[in-house]
RNA sequence: GCUCGAGUGGUGGAAUGGUAGACACGUUGGACUUAAAAUCCAAUGGACAUUAGUCCGUGCGGGUUCAAGUCCCGCCUCGAGUACCA
C-alpha cells in the first residue's frame, strides 16, 4: 500500500472536525498556551501559497505545545469589514455582506485543506453584529474616559466632572486639546450643559473635533497616516489632500510615552520595535513663546495679545534666530498678517491648501514662502524678528510654527538664503556661509549673551532654566505621533453608537448595543456629500423606544440623527485577541475568569506591515482596557514573530520592439525589447516555455514568431511580489492536489528561515514530497507493502539497534531545540537525515517508529495521524506526549580529534568521547605526534573543546 | 538623508568563536526498464595533481584571538521602513 495523501488528508480533516480535536477548554488543569495568528481580510482572490506561511509556523508551534501537555488556544477568524467588498458593491450592487460571506467560505475551505489545528468554535468575524457590538462598547468606554497625568492612567469622565465642579480645570493634570480655555469651578457650574459637553470633548479619549485630515477624493474618505504611502493612498494609489473636517479621533497621544516604554518589556523583533519607536518619534527640547509686537497702524489685531508658540530641540541656538516661520495652516496666520501683506499671504495659503501631499513631496527642494509683515519679539534680546509663512513647516508637528535658526538648521538656511534673510552665526570657529552647522556634539556657542562658550548640553539646560524663570517657555517632550482619525466615510464598517442632540454627540446606552448597520439603497455618498449611511431609509435614534427608526420621523422631539460615518479597518482588530478567550459571551466582552485564565497571547505571528497600524493601535486599546481593570496585563502579546513574505518568481518573454517577434532569453542581446509577463504555469523546471500553451492562453501570440535558442524557448525569471497581474501566483489548492497538504506545510518551512523573505519555487517541493514517501515506506514492508512494525525480539527488551536508537534520540534533541528557536527549516533537514539513516538500516522497530510519528506530527499532521492509527492507537496523535530525549543513547565509542599547534600543524587521534577535559589534554600531550611536532618546545597550555578540536598553544 | 536588516557553491540555504557549504533543488554519470515515469546508487565550491594530496575560498580593507562566515573598526553593494519632524 503506497502513500495516498489525498485520501489520508481528507480522512483526518473530517475526523478532527467531527471530534472537535482542537477545541480549547477555558477550564483545564493544564498550563495554558495561547498561539495567535493575524486574522485575514477575506479578499476575493483567495489564498496564494504565501499567505499560509505564518499559519503553518504557528500551527507547528501550537501542535508541539499540545504534545508538551499544554492547554493550547489557537483560534482563527476574519477581519471582514473592508474596502474591496464595498467597492465591489458599488460596481455590482451586490451587498458587501454577501461578497464577504462567499469569500470567507472560500478562505475557510482553503484553510481547512491545509490541516490547521484551529479551534473554529471560537471563530470571530469583525462584521458580525455579535462581534462589533463589543467594538462599539469599547468606543463608548473610551468616550467616557479621560487621561489623568497625575496617576498616568485613564479614568472615568465622571471623576473629571467632579474635579471641575470643585476647582475648575486649572489644577487638573489631564491630557487635553491645547487650546482648551481655563475656567474656574464657578464658571464651570454656570456653563450650559451644551458648553460643558463641548468642553469635555477636549478631554475624552475619543472625541469629535475639527481636524486637518488626509482626504482621498477618489476613495471618498479620510485616511489615517499609516494608510498613506508616499503621499498616495495605500489602497489604489490615489492622491491625498489636506482638508479640515469634523471627525472622530482617538487620543492615542495620551499613551505615547507608555507605548514607547512598553516596548522594552516585550519580546518583539527589533526592527518592529524600532519602527514603532520611530513612529512615536519622541524628541526632547523646549517650548518657547514669542510675543507678536504691536503692529503699525493697519494691524487687524489691535489690542490683542498675540503670541506664537514654537517647539525646538535646539533651545541652545535661540540667539541665532533671525526669523520665524508658520505653517500655511497655522491658526494665527490671518491674524498676524498686516494689511499690506494680506493679499500675498492669502494667495500663498490658498495655493498651499490646493497642493496635494504628493505634489508637496515631489518638489521638496522648491523653496516657497511669504512675509506676513508682522514681527515677533525675541525673548532675550528683545529684537524684532520677522514672521514668515512657509510650507516647509508642517502644521501637524509640534506647534506648527518654528523659530528659524539658519546657521543651525539646513532648511532654515536654505529659506534664509532664498529670501535674503540675514544668517547670524552663533557657533565658535565654524563657517556657515555655505551650509548650516548641525553637529550637536561639537557645538561651542558664541554671540549668545549668557551662554557663550558652553556646549550643547550645558547651553540647553541654562536656556530652559531662564525660559522657565521668565515664564515664557519650558522644557518639553514632543511626540511625532498624532491622534488617530477614527471616522471613515464608508458603508462597510462598524457604525458608531452615537446620535446627535443639538449637534453634540451622545452615546447610545450600552444595553441597546449592537447598533446594527442599516441597509442602504446605494453604497456611494449621498448627493449632499454625506457618507453612504445617509442613504439608509431608516437611520435615526428614538430615545424613547431605544431603537432605530425611520428618518422621516426626525421632527419628533425624541428622535435624533445618528452618526453617518463608520469606524476604520483597525477598529475591529484592536481587541479581537481578547474576545477569542470568550467569544460566545453575550453578556460581557469576555468574562473575568476567561481573561484571568488566558491572560495574554504567548506567541503572535504576523506580518511586519502592520507595525505602525494594527500593532500600535491594539497596544493602545489594551493599555486603555488595562487602566479600566478589564484585562490583567498591559501588553497583550508576550512574543511576536514577523514571518517573511513568500515572493513569486515571474516569467517573461521578450518582444522585440515594434514587431511580433518573441525572443528566447539568450537571443535578446542588445536588441530593444519589451518584457512581457507570462503565466508561470506555462514554464517547466528548466525555464522552458510551452509555446502551444502560451498561444492558447493568449490568442494575440497566435501568429507571433518565436526565436528559440537551440531547440528551446527559454523565459527570463525575476523575483517579485505574488500578484494576479504578474501571473506568478501559485495557489495552495494546486499544490495540495499534486503533492498534498503535508508536503506543502513541510516545504514552506523548508524554504528558509521563517522571518526572511524568500521566493517560491515549486520545483523544489519534490524533495520534501519524496521524504514523506520514504517516511511512509519505513512503516510498510513486504511484497505488498503492508503495514509492518516489529515489536521487541523474544527474550529482549528492545528490538531497536543501538544505531537506530542513537539516530532517534539525536533527532529528538535537534527537533526540540529547533522548534524552541523557531528554526523550522532545519528541523525538516533533521527529519530527512533521520529517515535516510533508518531506511538504510531497514529499521522497523516500534520503539523507534512510534516516537518518530509524534516528532513529525506538528509538521505533517495527516500522515502522522494515519501512521498513529495503524500503530494501534484509538485516540488522536495530537495529544500524545512528546518523546523524551535520553542522552545515554548518544555516547559515541570514539571520535577523531584534529589537533593543531598555533593553527599550523594538524593531526588527528582517536579518543573515547567520555573522557574529561583534563584526561584528553593529558592524552594529547602524551601522544607521540605531539612530541614530534612540538620538537622540544614547551607548550603553555592545551585547549580542548570536546568533540571538536584540540589546540596546543606554544 | 535617517533607522534597521542582509551579503556563504549553479539555486534555496546549514554552521553555541572550533574540520565552512548540513539538508534539498538542479546538473552529470550509473543501475533497473523495450522505452518513459517512478525508484535506487555515485559525483558535484574553485585551481593544480587526479593515487596519496596540495593550495585558495563566506562582499572589500584592517583588527582582536591559539582559532573568525560568526566578535570589533572602516568601507562597498543590495533590501526594507521612514522622511521638509524644527
Amino acid at each position: 500500500m503506497s502513500y495516498h495523501f489525498r485520501e489520508i488528508e481528507a480522512k483526518w480533516q473530517r475526523y478532527w472536525a467531527e471530534n472537535g480535536t482542537f477545541k480549547a477548554s477555558n477550564d483545564s488543569q493544564k498550563e495554558k498556551f495561547y498561539v495567535l495568528d493575524m486574522f485575514p481580510y477575506p479578499s476575493g482572490a483567495g489564498l496564494h501559497v504565501g499567505h499560509p506561511l505564518g499559519y503553518i509556523a504557528s500551527d507547528i508551534y501550537a501542535r508541539y505545545k499540545r504534545h508538551k501537555g499544554f492547554n493550547v488556544l489557537h483560534p482563527m477568524g476574519f477581519d471582514s469589514f473592508g474596502l474591496p467588498a464595498e467597492q465591489y458593491a458599488i460596481q455590482t450592487g451586490q451587498h458587501p455582506a454577501i461578497t464577504t460571506e462567499t469569500n470567507i467560505n472560500r478562505y475557510r475551505e482553503q484553510l481547512d485543506r491545509l490541516g490547521f489545528s484551529f479551534d473554529w468554535s471560537r471563530e470571530v468575524r469583525t462584521s458580525d453584529p455579535s462581534y462589533y457590538k463589543w467594538t462599539q462598547w469599547i468606543f463608548i468606554q473610551l468616550f467616557n474616559s479621560w487621561y489623568n497625568r497625575a496617576t498616568d492612567k485613564a479614568a472615568p469622565i465622571g471623576e473629571l466632572v467632579a474635579m471641575f465642579e470643585k476647582g475648575g480645570n486649572a489644577t487638573v493634570q489631564a491630557v487635553s486639546d491645547d487650546d482648551t480655555p481655563q475656567f474656574s469651578s464657578r464658571e464651570w457650574n454656570n456653563f450650559t450643559s451644551a458648553q460643558q459637553q463641548q468642553l469635555l470633548l477636549n478631554y475624552r479619549l475619543t472625541y469629535l473635533a475639527d481636524s486637518e485630515v488626509n482626504w482621498c477624493p477618489a476613495l471618498g474618505t479620510v485616511l489615517a497616516n499609516d494608510e498613506i504611502v508616499n503621499g498616495v493612498s495605500e489602497r489604489g494609489g490615489h492622491p491625498v489632500i489636506r482638508k479640515k473636517m469634523t471627525q472622530w479621533s482617538m487620543r492615542i497621544t495620551a499613551y505615547a510615552q507608555r507605548l514607547l516604554d512598553g516596548l522594552a518589556a516585550i519580546d518583539w523583533p527589533q526592527p518592529l520595535k524600532d519602527a514603532q519607536a520611530n513612529w512615536i518619534g519622541r524628541s526632547v527640547g523646549a517650548e518657547v513663546t514669542f510675543p507678536i509686537l504691536p503692529a503699525e497702524p493697519h494691524s487687524p489685531v489691535e489690542g490683542e495679545d498675540l503670541a506664537i508658540k514654537v517647539f525646538t530641540t535646539r533651545p541652545d541656538t535661540i540667539f541665532g534666530v533671525s526669523f520665524m516661520t508658520l505653517a500655511p495652516e497655522h491658526h494665527l496666520v490671518a491674524q498676524v498678517t498686516t494689511a499690506a501683506q494680506s493679499d500675498a499671504v492669502a494667495a500663498y495659503v490658498a495655493a498651499a491648501a490646493k497642493r496635494s501631499e504628493r505634489e508637496r513631496l515631489a518638489d521638496v527642494n522648491q523653496i516657497t514662502g511669504v512675509f506676513t509683515g508682522a514681527y515677533a519679539e525675541h525673548p532675550f534680546t528683545k529684537e524684532a524678528i520677522p514672521v514668515w509663512v512657509g510650507d516647509y513647516v508642517l502644521a501637524g508637528y509640534g506647534t506648527g510654527a518654528v523659530m528659524s535658526v539658519p546657521c543651525g538648521d539646513q532648511r532654515d538656511h536654505d529659506f534664509a538664503r532664498h529670501f535674503n534673510i540675514p544668517i547670524p552665526t552663533i557657533f565658535e570657529g565654524v563657517d556657515i556661509s555655505e551650509e548650516a552647522f548641525t553637529d550637536k556634539e561639537h557645538t561651542i556657542i558664541a554671540n549668545s549673551d549668557f551662554i557663550n562658550g558652553l556646549s550643547y548640553e550645558k547651553a540647553t539646560k541654562k536656556i530652559i532654566e531662564a525660559l522657565e524663570k521668565q515664564g515664557i517657555g519650558k522644557g518639553k517632550v514632543n511626540y511625532r505621533l498624532r491622534d488617530a482619525v477614527f471616522s471613515r466615510q464608508r458603508y462597510w464598517g462598524e457604525p458608531f453608537p452615537v446620535y446627535y442632540v443639538d449637534g453634540l454627540p451622545q452615546m447610545i446606552d450600552e444595553t441597546n448595543l449592537p447598533l446594527v448597520l442599516p441597509e442602504v439603497v446605494k453604497y456611494l455618498p449621498t448627493e449632499t456629500g454625506d457618507p453612504p449611511l445617509g442613504n439608509a431609509p431608516q437611520w435615526a435614534w428614538d430615545t424613547e423606544k431605544l431603537a432605530v427608526v425611520s428618518t422621516s420621523r426626525i421632527d419628533d422631539e425624541h428622535v435624533f440623527p445618528l452618526e453617518l460615518n463608520t469606524m476604520p479597518g483597525w477598529a475591529g482588530s484592536s481587541q479581537y485577541f481578547n474576545r477569542y478567550m470568550d467569544p460566545n459571551n453575550r453578556e460581557e466582552i469576555f468574562s473575568d475568569e476567561a481573561v484571568q485564565y488566558w491572560q495574554q497571547v504567548d506567541l503572535y505571528i504576523g506580518g511586519i506591515e502592520h507595525a505602525t497600524g494594527h500593532l500600535l493601535y491594539s497596544r493602545f486599546w489594551q493599555k486603555f482596557m488595562f487602566d479600566l481593570g478589564l484585562v490583567p496585563v498591559e501588553e497583550y502579546a508576550k512574543k511576536l514573530i514577523n514571518q517573511g513574505m513568500i515572493l513569486g518568481t515571474s516569467a517573461f518573454v521578450y518582444r522585440q520592439e515594434g514587431t511580433n517577434r518573441l525572443l528566447s532569453k539568450g537571443m535578446v542581446g542588445t536588441l530593444a525589447v519589451d518584457p512581457i509577463h507570462v503565466d508561470v504555469s506555462l514554464i517547466d523546471a528548466s525555464d522552458e516555455l510551452n509555446i502551444d500553451a502560451l498561444k492558447s492562453w493568449r490568442p494575440e501570440f497566435e501568429n507571433a514568431e518565436f526565436i528559440k535558442e537551440g531547440q528551446k524557448f527559454i523565459t527570463g525569471r525575476e523575483v517579485e511580489k505574488m500578484s494576479k497581474s504578474k501571473y506568478n501566483v501559485v495557489s495552495p489548492d494546486a499544490i495540495c492536489e499534486e503533492y498534498g497538504a503535508d508536503s506543502l506545510r513541510m516545504y514552506e518551512m523548508f524554504l528558509g528561515p521563517l522571518e526572511q523573505a524568500k521566493p517560491w519555487n515549486t520545483a523544489g517541493i519534490t524533495g520534501v514530497h519524496s521524504f514523506l514517501k520514504k517516511l511512509w515506506k519505513l512503516y510498510h514492508s513486504g511484497p505488498d507493502n503492508s503495514f509492518h512494525v516489529s515489536g521487541p525480539a523474544p527474550g529482549t527488551s528492545t528490538s531497536a539497534s543501538p544505531e537506530s536508537l542513537k539516530t532517534l534520540h539525536r533527532t529528538i534533541r535537534k527537533v526540540e531545540e529547533d522548534i524552541q528557536h523557531f528554526s523550522f527549516n532545519t528541523t525538516v533537514s533533521t527529519f530527512m537525515i533521520c529517515v535516510n539513516e533508518l531506511t538504510a538500516r531497514k529499521c522497523s522497530s516500534r520503539e523507534i517508529l512510534e516516537p518518530l510519528a509524534v516528532l513529525v506530527s506538528p509538521y505533517a499532521p495527516h500522515i502522522a495521524e494515519e501512521l498513529w492509527e495503524k500503530l494501534g492507537h484509538t485516540t488522536s496523535i495530537a495529544t500524545a506526549p512528546f518523546p523524551g530525549f535520553e542522552p545515554q543513547f548518544l555516547v559515541e565509542d570514539s571520535k577523531e580529534y584534529p589537533i593543531s599547534f598555533n593553527g599550523k600543524m594538524r593531526f588527528t587521534m582517536d579518543l573515547p568521547l567520555d573522557l574529561s577535559r583534563e584526561e584528553i589534554e593529558a592524552a594529547v600531550m602524551a601522544h607521540e605526534k605531539t612530541q614530534y611536532q612540538l620538537q622540544g618546545r614547551i607548550p603553555k597550555k592545551v585547549i580542548v573543546v570536546p568533540g571538536k578540536i584540540v589546540n596546543i598553544v606554544g
